[in-house]
DNA sequence: GTGAAAGCGCTAACAA
DNA sequence: TTGTTAGCGCTTTCAC
């Protein structure tokens, strides 16, 4: 035990302040913590004091202590998707202007994953909570009852949860609304898994806007991605090869991932966007800019969603009594780019 | 104070479990952190106790205790990049393996925000810290002097730091002589801020391709776009509004984003990749793969290099004296696809 | 192999 | 307004 303190790299605590301060180390953390209750004068002598030494408060001891910690969990599905890490960054711009600390973990989508990310969680006694769930949250989050959550970009499904979403049958109906615009009317879609709730409404939009627009709803038309891009390819790819009557003349695909998988299959076989087929993604990104022709879709407000989410739950914890389950939708924007046009005439 | 304990969703203590195992609390710590130094049949009732109550250990205390708390610090530069989510990704897994938990931050590139970001951290008692410096990092971290620190994707810097990178000269080098190879001579680079390690060395990588080649380097070939989209829309716009005459024939961007300016500017000035200009980016992504044409990269093992990082912070923990500076250097992969061509004949 | 007791750094009673 | 004191839940001496 030579070297006791070597793996503690902060060793001024609050002690060494206020004995420099000449006071308690009680009175220091007030002054610190609650200036109104403490005479100016005493103040500035310990916040000199702190700023001379270089003090940072033990996080861990005060969390211990007071059963708080300054620290939110965060599960998002896939850093990887542009959406998603939008999201994260829009969390964590709201938490750091709060002087809250982000716990990050991603789930890939499994249930498994965000079991046990909500296990390490809580340990670290985070004061809340944002998840974008997985199917199996409804299980897993009572692995933290009482942890104040805020379900994000789609709901577990569980009662009395605070959600922050985007209006999805909205978004939806928009794109489709603009699809029959242009003189559409075999229009496809490619749904995500409906043990999620983006993609059960999206689902929804697609089939109320065709419905409203007296175009009868075809199931030969709706084929399942899974989220995914090769999922994407296969239903594109299913659906493109039809015979040209039967064909789809446009596409509305119902995630990020799945609308490359969508596009790659349309190259592959030889069909041009937006003449043999137009095509309308959901969430923008790069790669939907960059790409030729640029791709329509339907964009979420990512950043926002994010950053209100957090800022719903650092509502929530100041407040001491939670509110009841509150529900949040922001509206998409329908970004017409090249990947739509008339459908060709036969 | 009625509900006293309303914000700890975590009440049961090792003391319950001791308490149910018949054993002492100092014990019940024994036989969950040290077995061996627990009887075998004591061990056993403990853990039983444990999982009957569902235990799980409050890591506030036990990091107060011990000075150590399972958590590492994580600072990119932005999420939003594909390259750095791939990193954060990478580091993610493999503290995960380990059962270590992430704080997260972003810096942004900007000085400041590491800065803060460090503050934060500070107080939460991180073990271990991997971060992508930004060019204010030599002075940032001695906020946290002793804390093992990992430098990822480039160096700040500091004597005696241990670093994780890609062989960002080989890469470049290579890439280079591939266009070299296809006939080029006027080639043009845009490059990063010198104040980051990697634009020095893709620089350098560059240079010396060039001369080794027995191709003069020209000052007036090679622009500085700080690494955003902008300035490498800037600087393409700049390079290739040149008379045919003096107009590089090839151009390889620095990085990501500022290859996406580039890309566009070369669309807004109607010039076609690759007959009028061979284009190659320095790190790969879904738009580079998309584009069209899809594009040329030297791509990094991103999610190795962050997984690597971790793994060796990790390590540098194990050991109590962390060994001397080590730097490890990962190998790029070249990716030819459909943005570079033979210079068209004059 | 086990228990009693001290204490990590901080904050909230309670007194003064 | 300030100091004294008693822990938060855990780990680690030090005895036994």
């Amino acid at each position: 035990m030579i070297l006791k303190g070597c793996n503690r790299f902060q060793m001024i605590g609050l002690e060494a302040v206020a004995k420099l301060a000449q006071v308690s180390s009680a009175t220091a953390s007030r002054a610190l913590s609650r200036p109104d209750k403490v005479a100016l004068e005493t103040r500035t002598r310990v916040l000199q004091a702190a700023e001379e030494l270089g003090y940072q408060p033990n996080h861990l001891a005060s969390g211990l202590r007071k059963g708080k910690s300054r620290t939110i969990g965060v599960i998002i599905s896939d850093i990887l998707n542009p959406g998603q890490a939008m999201l994260a960054k829009g969390i964590q711009d709201a938490a750091a202007k709060s002087d809250y600390t982000v716990f990050l973990f991603n789930s890939d989508e499994e249930s498994d994953k965000e079991r046990r990310a909500l296990e390490s969680l809580r340990g670290h006694m985070p004061q809340g909570l944002i998840v974008v769930p997985t199917p199996g949250a409804k299980t897993n989050l009572k692995l933290v009852p009482n942890l104040p959550t805020i379900e994000l970009d789609r709901a577990s499904g569980l009662k009395n949860a605070h959600t922050v979403m985007v209006d999805n049958i909205g978004g939806t109906t928009t794109a489709i609304n603009h699809l029959i615009g242009l003189g559409h009317k075999r229009i496809a879609m490619i749904v995500g898994d409906f043990a999620i709730s983006t993609a059960v409404e999206r689902h929804q939009g697609y089939r109320e806007a065709l419905e409203h627009a007296g175009i009868p709803y075809r199931e030969d038309l709706v084929l399942a991605g899974h989220h995914r891009e090769d999922g994407g390819r296969t239903a594109a790819h299913k659906l493109l090869s039809k015979p040209l009557k039967q064909r789809p003349t446009a596409l509305f695909v119902g995630n990020n991932e799945m609308t490359i998988g969508a596009v790659l299959a349309t190259r592959a076989l030889g069909l041009s966007i937006p003449e043999d087929i137009s095509i309308v993604g959901f969430d923008d990104s790069r790669w939907a800019m960059t790409l030729h022709p640029a791709l329509s879709v339907v964009s979420q407000p990512a950043y926002d969603l994010g950053y209100l989410a957090c800022e719903t739950l650092l509502g929530l914890l100041e407040r001491h009594k939670p509110p009841n389950a509150s529900s949040v939708r922001l509206a998409t924007n329908f970004i017409s780019r090249e990947s739509t046009a008339p459908p060709r005439k036969t």
